[in-house]
DNA sequence: ACGTATAGGGTACGGTTGTACCAACTAATC
DNA sequence: GATTAGTTGGTACAACCGTACCCTATACGT
């Protein structure tokens, strides 16, 4: 292992750290020394290889952003039809086990802290969201395009409403309020209403 | 005035100066001091109103969820029929002018907080959505039991998704995803489909 | 082989936080 | 009118924050 292999490899372990901490105990807990000690390394090593604490905090964005893509391609790897894709969508946008969980909380503290915060604001890690209704509406075109779907519907339309009612009961299911497998249920529903099998 | 009614309103003032930076300058910037400097008090002052930062806290939720309360049956007033209750109900959960934006972003905050908090997370602010819910669900089968709307639905399954999409149309709204009026537009299609006019 | 950049640890500093303490003034009560 | 409770202010303190600084040891390039 080269030496700058061995840095990048380091620097994701501290960026790891951060998200078990902001998953655990909540962005308030995040502190260079909460971080450093999850790492099991020494506050100076944090500094060392983050200069800033917005350094670590962007780096390991971007890593929690790389991730979720990751998680998604792997579960889309396979299959191409309108139907499945979209429910391995809405699936991810619950935070139904651990590592789910720990992706939306850091997700929705970060974009709560944005809407005050314009150098996070800034950032693309909110551009996502956009991206993401583009591509689902285009699948629901294609659903029409192959007869699955009610044809005077909007793609669009129908695209922001699913993931609005997907982003809605994730919340709701980290705050507690509603436990996952009945937030699955409902989406699942939705999406069967808008493509029937 | 008396002197009971005189620090009532003391304690209202303060907590509605803390509500204001929480509005404007996001959760991490409510200190003891930013509260008292808004509210053109003494630090002293705002210790001596509320022992700690805590019950300070937990008095400004209380008073907005009141608040809220208020607003919403404000708009109620004067109609009973479901498609105006409902549309009152989804229109007030978009926060489109100053005072709504306030009141989201103050929610989030500390419902995001309250994931980590069970301190937070113990007190009865987040019971809103669960009455809600069943009050939505209400109206629904008022409306079937008019004959406004499709008898094959279920009620408490369109009312848990017409509240979630609204509440994640609402965080879209605040983060500066997408306008008020664009969101709004989607609710009301989402309600006219539900009960046609 | 040797100088040097990198990895690593410990500690210090200035700033901010919530809270506590002490003094002065005001107004109501006896 | 004296006293006492309530109100206001200024300041102090311990804890924590991010960051900076100083000191080794290890491993690489020449």
């Amino acid at each position: 292992m080269s030496r700058a292999d061995n840095r990048e490899s380091r620097r994701n372990d501290i960026a790891e750290a951060l998200l078990r901490v902001m998953g655990t105990r909540g962005l308030h807990a995040v502190t260079m020394r909460a971080v450093a000690a999850e790492a099991g390394v020494s506050l100076h090593l944090v500094q060392h290889y983050f200069d800033t604490k917005e350094q670590l905090t962007l780096f390991a964005l971007r890593r929690l952003a790389e991730q979720m893509a990751e998680r998604l391609k792997a579960k889309l790897a396979g299959t191409h039809r309108p139907r499945e894709v979209l429910e391995a969508i809405l699936t991810e946008s619950i935070p139904a086990d651990e590592r789910s969980r720990t992706f939306h909380l850091a997700y929705t503290s970060y974009a709560v802290l944005a809407v005050t915060d314009e150098a996070l604001a800034a950032h693309p890690f909110l551009a996502a969201p956009d991206a993401m209704e583009s591509f689902v509406a285009g699948r629901l075109a294609q659903a029409q395009d192959d007869g699955d779907m009610a044809a005077d519907l909007d793609p669009r339309t129908e695209a922001i409403v699913l993931l609005a009612t997907a982003a809605g009961l994730g919340i709701a299911v980290l705050a507690g309020q509603r436990d996952a497998e009945s937030a699955l249920a409902v989406l699942r529903g939705r999406l069967a209403r808008l493509i029937p099998a």
